[in-house]
DNA sequence: CTGAAAGCGCTTACAG
DNA sequence: CTGAAAGCGCTTACAG
């Protein structure tokens, strides 16, 4: 009998020795409640707000968790209440400089309000994505943000009947879900505005992706503007790309090969942009002095891109956030009242009146 | 007797048609065990391969996992085993052109192996990165990457006394710890070398945040190629910087302003010396015929500066890569046996040999 | 307001 | 080779 007790209490001792020994000290709630001399669950609420606790245990409580330096196991916490205190982030790509700012900016706020981001990529494929969804909730995340992306509407609406999801680039209404999408069209509309404002007339577009829908309401925008001035649509100067570099410069390319005349071009986004850029670059066509340049999303390069590029404000950190806050509000089971700032057009270098 | 035995009984039920509702399986392990006719422990013991077991069952296991679409969950697992299938990733800014490319390669590489990435910033501060760590540690992260950063040596060789801990950026042997450095005098030796051939010999310097050894290392590796070179070493042409775009751009600016004759300029980062373009081109200065111009790292943006960049080239997909390996290695019991590629020196447009 | 007890979904000695 | 049992560190009805 006294061994049997022995060895019990025996147990305890070994862990912690074990523990110390690798420079370690996983204090436990357990032992909380006994420095404090209340039951585990006291301690619990205390930790939850989940009860009104005397105010003197509750002191109690508080001083025997600084003492021991406690920090609630968020994994423990996972099992036990469902609540696993992390959200996952469904990005495309982890080094994307157009999503950069945006994780950053989900990374900040909740890591603030004591959650932690699950990053996980997306690659450009539905069938990755899916599959990072399912990663996502075998760990038993709070929650899902999903930035924008190929998953079907449906897909989306479906998920959220389980978790709360925040998801950016689109317009969606359903239950457990709410949608951030930025003004793509009206970014559109300005940025060939400005252009047009310069008294340019033959303005090129080089699209992206036009399966995406801010890809789509880019060229809208690019649409509407010209329209609102009375140009003429020109297809021959409107070249399809796939928002990278590289298919920014062989539009620019075609262009000119094209023999079209234009004297300005819109790119849907910066990458494009400065894959433009080089393009005419090479065919020793100065920017803004030969021809004007516009960009989308003024990403961090902009400001250093020779000249800095003119371009479509995209508050990407702002998006990040918000999509924080707004997944912080649906789990506190509000309903979210967010939106992203309106689009801001932002002269710089690259464009200048037409002689 | 009857009643509390159908109350018991409505628990799973009740949870069941909960979960179903939400358009959720959540399929346990006891449910693979009753459907397979075996104990948990058996398809425990399938799960992860830590017992022989025999074929028949191992097949019934497998074929009720198919069929019910069981999924292990990393968080009970993570409580019971005490590991969690999770690494912790460490690194500045998540955010950073420099890093993403690490960070794809470590996500890539951990997800192939069943494991999950937990990106944490340090925002370029020690306090920071020991908080971050701590976040890590509570959420019991099986080992841990850290990305270059502030962390003193002794910090890290503790914190791999209770965690494999793989770090970047530094040369240290401790048990638990495996460092991974790139070679940065090399890297900087050959960028001058390249300058000097092309019959450069006064090559301004533009320095990284010196108290990285990372920068140190690339000012030593520019000065031992001049004195290889017998070049006088004229401190008037080293200008400090601090690896952003903004303090290139100063630089350049400062130097122009002392007066001080030059016609290369080496830049210690890409960032930097897309912020040293700028800073000429606003001087009317042009790259490379009135400058030549060499940065550092081959930042996925240096391809497409105008003109395009010549730099050394930093394997960072790589390097997240190897340091993903490397963490596996030390998790499987491992050393690993890994190193990074050597600095290539790539001859892009900014450079040409001085008239 | 507060405890004792059961349970979250696994893993792992402990016994066959 | 395989089960029954205990336990990982919490949370949460259930009873006072």
């Amino acid at each position: 009998m006294k061994n049997q007790k022995e060895a019990g209490r025996a147990a305890r001792p070994g862990r912690k020795a074990v523990a110390a020994a690798r420079g370690e000290g996983p204090v436990t709630l357990a032992m909380v409640a006994r420095a404090a001399g209340v039951s585990p669950s006291t301690v619990s609420r205390i930790l939850n707000g989940t009860a009104v606790v005397a105010k003197e245990k509750r002191d109690a409580v508080d001083a025997a968790i600084d003492s021991l330096g406690f920090v609630p196991n968020p994994v423990a916490r996972g099992l036990a209440g469902g609540r696993t205190l992390s959200i996952g982030v469904l990005t495309q790509s982890i080094d994307s400089p157009f999503y950069g700012g945006a994780l950053g900016g989900i990374e900040d706020t909740l890591t603030a309000a004591g959650y932690s981001p699950l990053f996980v990529s997306g690659h450009w494929s539905a069938a990755h994505e899916a599959r990072s969804i399912e990663v996502l909730r075998s760990r038993r995340v709070d929650g899902i943000i999903v930035l924008t992306g190929r998953l079907s509407d449906a897909a989306l609406t479906a998920l959220a009947t389980s978790l709360p999801v925040v998801v950016t680039g689109r317009k969606l209404k359903a239950p457990g879900l709410f949608s951030l999408s930025f003004d793509n069209f009206e970014g559109g509309r300005l940025a060939t505005h400005h252009l047009l404002q310069l008294g340019h007339r033959r303005i090129a577009f080089i699209t992206g992706d036009t399966r995406h829908p801010d890809a789509k309401e880019r060229l809208r925008g690019y649409r509407a503007a010209l329209e609102a001035a009375g140009v003429a649509h020109d297809a021959a100067l409107v070249l399809p790309g796939d928002y990278t570099e590289q298919s920014g410069q062989v539009a620019v390319e075609r262009l000119l090969d094209s023999g079209a005349p234009f004297s300005a071009i819109f790119a849907a986004n910066d990458q494009m942009a400065f894959g433009a850029a080089l393009g005419l670059h090479r065919r020793r066509l100065r920017v803004p002095q030969d021809v004007s340049l516009v960009g989308f999303d003024d990403v961090a390069g902009a400001l250093f891109s020779i000249p800095p590029l003119s371009t479509v404000h995209h508050p990407v950190v702002e998006l990040g956030q918000i999509a924080a806050r707004a997944m912080l509000a649906l789990l506190a089971g509000e309903t979210p009242a967010l939106a992203l700032p309106a689009p801001r057009f932002i002269v710089r270098e690259s464009t200048r009146a037409l002689a």
